[in-house]
DNA sequence: AAATCCGCGTTTTTT
DNA sequence: ACGCGGATTT
């Protein structure tokens, strides 16, 4: 039931599906015509502009199937490149419903480039098929022993900092022009830094996120073999969320639609809301340059929102001057007004939130048809807190990240190790876990042994030489290590699991969480480490020949274990950046507040309006995921830094015509009709008591007699005036209190 | 080498 | 307000 796309049409058109060849009766029922044309255009360039809930994901997918059961496309020959892994794998299960989606590639840039490079990259010479890839914490535990080696201040030169740099300028590759360099950071010495990260990099058999895709590019440009050898093989490509792509990406997908010339890119311009990280604008908008010719093919019928929604947001979007207007339309009907709160302070909203949950719930809204979204996530706290005391379940997505716990890194750095022994940033990482003597004096011992020999930190633990020059009991924690280590090289060609159960064996796990924190969190962390089994076990089930370095690269790639678990019962909390590609019913944006939404620093930076239209897209975004209501909220306090500050609501709620809108009195009380469906009595969430006089649609008016159950399961037995006595589920019932 | 204390930055968004 | 990293104790 969950945020899914394109629930209006799924009865439609797959019924008749088949993975064989041969003409599938229905592909193309209940598409409209720009939509059909976007499906039947094969050859050639095809640029599909599509507006939001305009059935862009349908498109994409029946698209596929057309190809293989129209063209005769084998699968084999099919490359879709998104943008997350959320996309992804939702486009992957889409197509999965009337095709063998198994030989395609349908992936995340950075998954197919880390798959080629396994294949490829000792063609670049310095790294082997077994690299590790850095994410963003290994990035900067790297640089800071860099910046550290190079004899920088590291509180100048954060590393934090000097990596955003270093990315920003990798993602961009202006020729020519460099990022700023902000917080009195020096062009020379990051010019430097990046440098030494690079060679580092490469010593460490390692590459950051930005290397995946920039070594494939680099492959690409220095072997037309190889390069055609996969741009042959793709005959049809096809990008989604092109307005999203950066530099980078965009060489990318030139190459590899270089032979065939079938490329099938879609997005909306108004939906961009990346630049930050390098998106560049003009891929989408120069693609009749790039690319000469190409079809080009509007969806311009919304699907999703009522009218009153549509309205909104388009009325919104249109306050940005940089857009090529759209003509949005949709044949649904206005449905309710959109409703703005203002609250007191960030518990206050949260509060209401929860409030007009239950309220909705109550209403017969199932829990996980309602989504909440915030621009940072530091809001998801007071949200949680709120939603908790209200008891509605929730389930967060993206947000902190599993693989971020400390036990999960610990584990996943030994099983990195194990693969490749040169690196050294998982090596300092797990050397003295569990607790083995081995203290930062050491380490440093054995790193200028190694440094000067320019040789890993394993292969220095290796040389009794160097462990001679290791004194007391770290010589003793070194050596142990090392043997762990030894044993451990035969997880190489384990299935994953395998891998990690030795591992787990090996360091005798209970007793290392048991000794790693004698606080609370010893059962979380257990339970996370089972998870993190369970994880490796299904790998091996889906993948059996991904092996253990399939699974790292796996999990270097998806941050968050599984993002939206449909049918989970609970309300969905995500930011807006997250909220991109899906819908909900009701979509509650929380935090309409100048600073916020628009954010401070987007405003700051940039030319002209650039921030400002960007955080304009992102909320347009984010309205535009609500199919049937939308809420806004926004608070006249805040607590920020740990300090309270007042805030004054969004430009952006100006934005919107105020006909749309209807404004739910704020009253200190509390006593706000919560959406008109329920009253919250005072100090209490909203519910029924035994006695109210109720209104039901069907039944008319009656006075509640009996309340049982909870939850799914709330019934109440309610005497109507005209019917007698009903016995009514909750969930469904749409009972109004009546006065 | 481990435990405790203190000060600083943090809060934009993701692969 | 919080968590991390570095510095300072034990």
């Amino acid at each position: 039931m969950v945020g899914r796309k394109d629930e209006q049409s799924l009865a439609r058109g797959t019924s008749g599906g088949a993975a064989a060849p041969g003409p599938v009766p229905g592909l193309l029922d209940g598409l409209n015509p720009p939509q059909r044309e976007a499906v039947t255009c094969a050859e050639g360039p095809l640029l599909i502009l599509a507006g939001p809930g305009s059935g862009k994901t349908r498109v994409v997918t029946q698209r596929i199937a057309w190809l293989i059961t129209e063209r005769g496309a084998r699968p084999e020959e099919i490359l879709a490149l998104t943008f997350t892994n959320k996309a992804a794998r939702e486009m992957r299960e889409r197509v999965e419903r009337t095709l063998d989606a198994a030989r395609m590639w349908i992936s995340t840039f950075h998954a197919m480039c880390a798959r080629i490079l396994r294949r490829e990259i000792e063609l670049l010479g310095g790294w082997t098929r077994d690299f590790s890839i850095y994410d963003t914490s290994d990035r900067n535990a790297l640089l800071k022993s860099v910046v550290k080696a190079s004899g920088y201040d590291l509180t100048r030169y954060r590393p934090g900092l000097v990596g955003g740099w270093i990315s920003a300028w990798k993602n961009t590759r202006e020729p020519g022009s460099l990022p700023p360099a902000e917080g009195g950071m020096d062009d020379e010495v990051l010019g430097r830094v990046m440098r030494a990260y690079s060679q580092a990099l490469r010593s460490n058999n390692a590459l950051d996120f930005d290397d995946l895709l920039l070594k494939v590019l680099e492959l690409f440009d220095g072997h037309a073999g190889v390069r055609d050898a996969y741009a042959s093989r793709f005959r049809y490509v096809s990008v989604d969320e092109y307005q999203d792509t950066n530099r980078v990406q965009y060489l990318l997908t030139r190459h590899l639609s270089s032979y065939h010339g079938n490329l099938a890119v879609c997005g909306d311009p108004d939906q961009s809301i990346y630049a930050w990280r390098g998106a560049d604008l003009r891929n989408i908008l120069d693609f009749e340059r790039d690319f000469p010719s190409p079809r080009v093919v509007k969806l311009e019928q919304n699907y999703r929102s009522k009218g009153n929604i549509l309205k909104a947001a388009h009325a919104l979007i249109r306050a940005n001057s940089a857009r090529k207007e759209k003509a949005l339309w949709t044949e649904s009907e206005d449905g309710d007004l959109l409703t703005v709160l203002e609250c007191a302070d960030e518990n206050d909203e949260a509060r209401e939130i929860a409030l007009q949950v239950r309220a909705l719930a109550l209403g017969g809204v199932p829990y996980d048809s309602i989504a909440v979204f915030y621009r940072v996530n530091f809001m998801q706290r007071a949200l949680e807190t709120q939603l908790r005391l209200a008891r509605v379940p929730y389930q967060i997505v993206g947000g902190v990240e599993f693989y971020a716990r400390r036990e999960i890194r610990d584990l996943v750095s030994y099983l990195k190790l194990a693969v490749n022994p040169n690196d050294d940033v998982a090596f300092r990482r797990v050397v003295n876990v569990p607790r083995r003597g081995v203290g930062e004096q050491s380490v440093e011992r054995l790193m200028s042994w190694a440094l000067d020999r320019r040789v890993p930190l394993l292969e220095a633990l290796r040389s009794p030489e160097a462990l001679e020059s290791i004194r007391g009991r770290a010589r003793a924690g070194l050596a142990a290590f090392g043997e762990l280590l030894g044993r451990l090289a035969e997880a190489r060609e384990l299935p994953a699991s395998s891998a990690l159960e030795l591992l787990l064996e090996e360091i005798d796990c209970d007793s290392w969480l048991a000794q790693m924190d004698d606080d609370d969190a010893g059962a979380e962390r257990e339970a996370n480490v089972d998870e993190l089994v369970t994880h490796a076990r299904e790998y091996d089930r889906l993948y059996p020949d991904g092996g253990l370095r399939g699974f790292l690269q796996d999990i270097a790639l998806v941050s968050d274990v599984d993002g939206l678990r449909e049918g989970s019962g609970g309300v969905a909390l995500m930011t807006l950046h997250s909220a991109k590609g899906l819908e909900f019913p009701v979509a509650i944006i929380a935090g309409l507040e100048e600073e916020l939404l628009p954010h401070f620093r987007a405003l700051a930076e940039g030319e002209g309006d650039a921030g400002l239209e960007q955080e304009r897209r992102l909320l347009y975004v984010g309205m535009t995921r609500a199919r049937e209501r939308l809420l806004l909220t926004w608070a006249a306090n805040r607590l920020h830094f740990g300090q309270e500050s007042s805030r004054l609501p969004s430009r952006f709620l100006d934005e919107i015509p105020p006909e749309l809108i209807e404004g739910l009195e704020h009253d200190r009380d509390g006593e706000r009709d919560p959406l008109g469906v329920f009253e919250a009595p005072e100090g209490e969430y909203a519910s029924l008591k035994v006695g109210d006089a109720v209104e039901h649609d069907h039944f008319g008016r009656g006075r509640v007699e009996l309340l049982q159950g909870s939850g799914v399961n709330a019934r109440a037995t309610v005497c109507f005036v005209d019917h007698g006595n009903k016995q009514l589920l909750l969930q469904y019932a749409r009972l109004r209190l009546s006065r």
